[in-house]
DNA sequence: TCTCCGATTAGAC
DNA sequence: CTAACGGTCTAATCGGAGA
């Protein structure tokens, strides 16, 4: 007896970052656009009119710059909470339609639609009611495994007459050949560029061709991941779907400034601001550190300046969530580590090594242990009346290290201050 | 020789 | 005018240290 045949439709937003600017500004429809990483340094989404301008994902927009003048291309730094309110309501209309979701990432999610009846028709459904509550097009892929929802998500994307919903398990056989045959390897979930290369080396360039390939031998040479991709490609499901994310292991803020830094000041103002951030994410997780990594860096594009990026790792004696003990490590790290006469560009900091909260509390032996209260307090204040209300001292007040974000769209969604104003 | 651990690699978005 | 190239996260694997 084998398991029977699932459904598993992978649904992804189309352009997300600019299809969220465009749903503000409707005058921006057929029109060219580009949304920047942090700092306003690669093009990181592009609408299909920028795609087809030659615009390639992760470019450096002053690579792009003749091109955008020329064409007239309107160009937008990431807005984070506009993207992630617009893909809370996108997640919530499509929870809708399963018991079993997996929201991926910021913009796709998995739905176990397995034993529901016309699937296909049920995927338009879904696609037409996301489009008409949200204005967010998004395409539907489906299959027998994960991989083969995303192989066909791929599929729905590329070709127009599928309308933007892909069934590979409606196929035959001789049907799922063809469609593998004109599908790269690289295209793949879980197949990237070293891997792509290495399966050039022997002879394999289609999903056709891996999907084919002699499982025990694919093991031995690539490892696990590769043999659970041929078994995915074949129709069985060897990768679960995880309805809530567990907690992170290691939690990370780090920056590239705006402009150099050369003032230790300015760096400890940013760290204390990156322990915040990071502090305030530990104890949403109710959760709490005992290992705290520091560290500074120079511009690795600058070969004609030096390079100095050291980083220090504190063991925590008592692990902590408290944003004010954090920042008294990592400011004493940064002192320990700070040389004068280098322009700085990127600073972060490492949470590791974490555990639940209620493991480490009431240890009546371990000297003063950092009152939570305190924190929880400041974090309730600050979701009452917003981020950044209320803040410890060392956090925030030097401003030179602020990423560039010159181009940024209001927070239409998430900030009644933002809203423009109609007079 | 086996096991554990930190560092490195690869991938995703 | 010039200079300008992102941020988080996980899992697997590797290689050395110590049992």
């Amino acid at each position: 007896m084998h398991a029977p045949k699932r459904s598993i439709g992978l649904i992804d937003c189309n352009n997300f970052y600019a299809s969220c600017e465009r749903v503000f500004r409707p005058d921006l429809n057929h029109q060219p656009i580009i949304v920047l990483s942090n700092n306003d340094g690669c093009a990181v989404s592009r609408s299909n009119e920028a795609k087809a301008l030659g615009i390639k994902m992760g470019v450096p927009l002053f690579k792009i710059s003749d091109l955008v003048r020329e064409h007239g291309v309107h160009v937008f730094s990431s807005n984070y909470p506009l993207y992630a309110d617009m893909s809370n309501r996108v997640m919530a209309i499509l929870r809708e339609y399963s018991p079993v979701q997996e929201v991926y990432s910021i913009d796709e999610c998995f739905l176990d639609l397995t034993g529901f009846h016309d699937i296909d028709q049920r995927a338009r459904q879904i696609r037409d009611r996301v489009f008409r509550e949200t204005s967010i097009s998004v395409c539907i892929g489906i299959g027998a495994s994960p991989t083969l929802s995303k192989l066909s998500n791929f599929v729905a994307k590329r070709h127009p007459r599928s309308q933007g919903v892909f069934n590979f398990n409606l196929l035959n056989n001789k049907q799922q050949e063809s469609v593998l045959k004109n599908i790269p390897v690289e295209e793949i979930w879980g197949i990237g560029r070293q891997l792509t290369k290495a399966l050039d080396v022997i002879g394999i360039q289609t999903a056709l061709q891996l999907r084919t390939a002699d499982i025990s031998s694919m093991r031995k040479r690539f490892g696990i991941v590769m043999e659970k991709t041929v078994r995915e490609l074949r129709g069985e499901a060897c990768i679960e779907l995880t309805e809530s994310a567990p907690a992170k292991q290691q939690i990370i803020t780090s920056r590239s400034f705006g402009q150099p830094v050369t003032e230790i000041e300015e760096l400890q103002d940013a760290l204390a601001h990156f322990i915040s951030t990071s502090a305030r994410k530990l104890r949403a997780q109710h959760s709490c550190a005992a290992l705290l990594q520091v560290f500074i860096m120079t511009d690795r594009f600058r070969e004609d300046q030096p390079q100095y990026c050291p980083s220090l790792a504190l063991p925590l004696m008592t692990p902590t969530a408290s944003s004010m003990t954090l920042q008294r490590y990592a400011v004493a790290a940064l002192a320990a580590m700070f040389r004068p006469g280098y322009c700085y560009k990127k600073a972060g900091v490492i949470l590791s090594e974490i555990f639940p909260e209620t493991q480490f509390q009431g240890d009546m032996f371990a000297g003063a242990p950092d009152d939570p209260s305190l924190m929880a307090t400041l974090d309730q204040i600050n979701a009452r009346f917003g981020k950044g209300t209320l803040k410890l001292s060392q956090d925030g007040s030097r401003r030179s290290w602020q990423m560039r974000q010159d181009r940024k769209s209001p927070e239409y969604t998430t900030n009644w201050a933002e809203l423009p104003v109609c007079r």
